[in-house]
DNA sequence: CCGATCTGTGCGATAATCGCGCAAATTTGT
DNA sequence: ACAAATTTGCGCGATTATCGCACAGATCGG
């Protein structure tokens, strides 16, 4: 994440590289871009970025008043060719939704890619009436149960906010990372210590290596990982690797749930419970892997 | 999706055009290339090809045996920052999870860019639940209907294949393609048909321009559209228009069934039902849109 | 074992890209 | 409403990134 291909080594086309990174440069935080603000993101002079700008907009990767820009849906294709190319979303997307429908959780198959992990499968069953509960609590009478519910349930679509498919988590902070790496060789777990830091995100967050490997060989152990408020406040995840036939861990596949936030530990039945559906699941997919 | 943007317009990068022509070369007929192939898909010469592969795998968007390249999870991110950035996948999301755990169809939301159509969002229910809202006839005895179920799985499963997010296809051949031309303003059509021949996909294909007009006219007529066939043998479906508040058509809503197969006409009673409920889910993310 | 194909690489020629700089248009603040 | 501060469009000469040929070695296929 860190390279800028500091030197030109003979095959590199630096205007590829520009303009992905200004294609880049356009997340959630950055929906809309002039000219200006793009050359920042970028690192590059108003003058190219500005021809990048309009070099996307002619291929029709942005769309564009004139003065912002902003991405249209043509840059889903590269999604959706990756979707239909990786058999690893295909297969597991069906165990996915049956897993979903029987249970009502909120899943998530990653893999590993660049230090982190990608969200390539993911599956939900609906928050009845989420939407109309969701700005104000109406009733009058049954105040707090409403009131309740609509927390849970803010607290809910506030939590599912960044994991959309494609969305890239950091892997010391998250139950999937964890139990992917609890599988890698000592040396590669070292590399990537050595090459990212163990960034803070909430108080429960693992920021020693010490500590991560600890976590680690607990996983390996075990064969699962729960992480509590450590990626984000208030939402706990329970993750199991996915394995191909050989043992090959290929992927992890998770489920996210909200976190008591109020510090009480989570009930070890109900973690329990999770777990069992999880691996069931695992060793359902083990044999298409 | 003709443009090769024959002359340089001052303000256009072509080593970023054909980058991202490269990277679009890779889709699920063609997984895995070579230089040579690379090369053949992107009209670029091979020595361009490589350079521009060997760009993209540094990056991280493609990965190589030394022979081979293919696509790495990493090009979703691109689709990952979309997700986040558009609020029209996100406010949708909710209502077709909820729609598909109430009905247990196969539910997409579309928007139309450069011609075509673009799946932004998607649910459905495990199989199970599916196979039994299907508008088959019922069993008639229930030693074929493993044999019935399972059939129908299969179909489903193959329909589902190319309906991933960020899928491409044809406005003329989709259901909600049409919905989406019918609110176009006459001169829009005219346009769309002179830049896009009427493809045969099945026999079941409009191919000509007045049935299509006149099927637009229906559809703008009845607010919905039912198409039988006409992108894949065997798949029926059934769609109406997403409205903003102000009654602006900004994307479509529709569920894909098996269809009879046999030549069966669709059973008008199934019909109604899954009309009634898209439309609910129409009225109520309207006030979202 | 040999023909056919693919791959890595060097190099000079070419034109694609760079970024400065200015004038006009737009936004912001009071 | 007006002026200051940004932002934008664009021309231009300089430069260097990119092009594609051509050759040799590696690989594949039967």
């Amino acid at each position: 994440m860190s390279f800028t291909a500091a030197l030109t080594p003979r095959d590199y086309i630096a205007g590829l590289a520009k303009g992905l990174q200004l294609l880049q440069a356009f997340d959630h935080a950055h929906q809309r871009l002039n000219a200006t603000q793009a050359a920042q993101r970028a690192e590059l002079t108003r003058a190219a970025a500005r021809r990048y700008l309009l070099t996307l907009h002619a291929l029709g990767y942005l769309e564009t008043d004139g003065r912002q820009f902003w991405l249209t849906p043509k840059v889903m294709q590269f999604s959706g060719n990756y979707l239909a190319s990786a058999q690893l979303p295909r297969v597991v997307q069906p165990h996915l939704d049956q897993l979903a429908t029987h249970t009502g959780g909120a899943f998530s198959v990653v893999v590993p890619d660049g230090g982190e992990v990608v969200i390539v499968a993911r599956s939900r069953t609906a928050l009845v009436g989420a939407v109309q509960a969701l700005p104000v609590a109406v009733s009058p009478s049954s105040v707090d149960l409403h009131t309740r519910q609509a927390q849970h349930i803010r607290q809910i679509m506030t939590m599912a906010q960044g994991l959309h498919l494609g969305a890239r988590l950091p892997m010391h902070a998250t139950s999937t990372g964890q139990i992917l790496m609890a599988y890698w060789p000592e040396a590669a777990v070292d590399n990537w210590l050595r090459a990212h830091p163990l960034t803070r995100l909430t108080p429960q967050t693992i920021t020693t290596p010490s500590d991560l490997l600890e976590r680690l060989s607990q996983a390996r152990a075990q064969h699962w990982v729960h992480a509590v408020d450590e990626h984000e406040w208030g939402v706990q995840a329970i993750a199991v690797p996915l394995q191909r036939a050989d043992g090959q861990v290929v992927a992890a596949l998770n489920v996210v749930l909200a976190s008591g936030a109020n510090g009480a530990s989570p009930e070890p039945a109900v973690t329990t419970r999770w777990l069992s559906w999880l691996h069931e699941a695992a060793a359902q997919m083990r044999t298409v892997l």
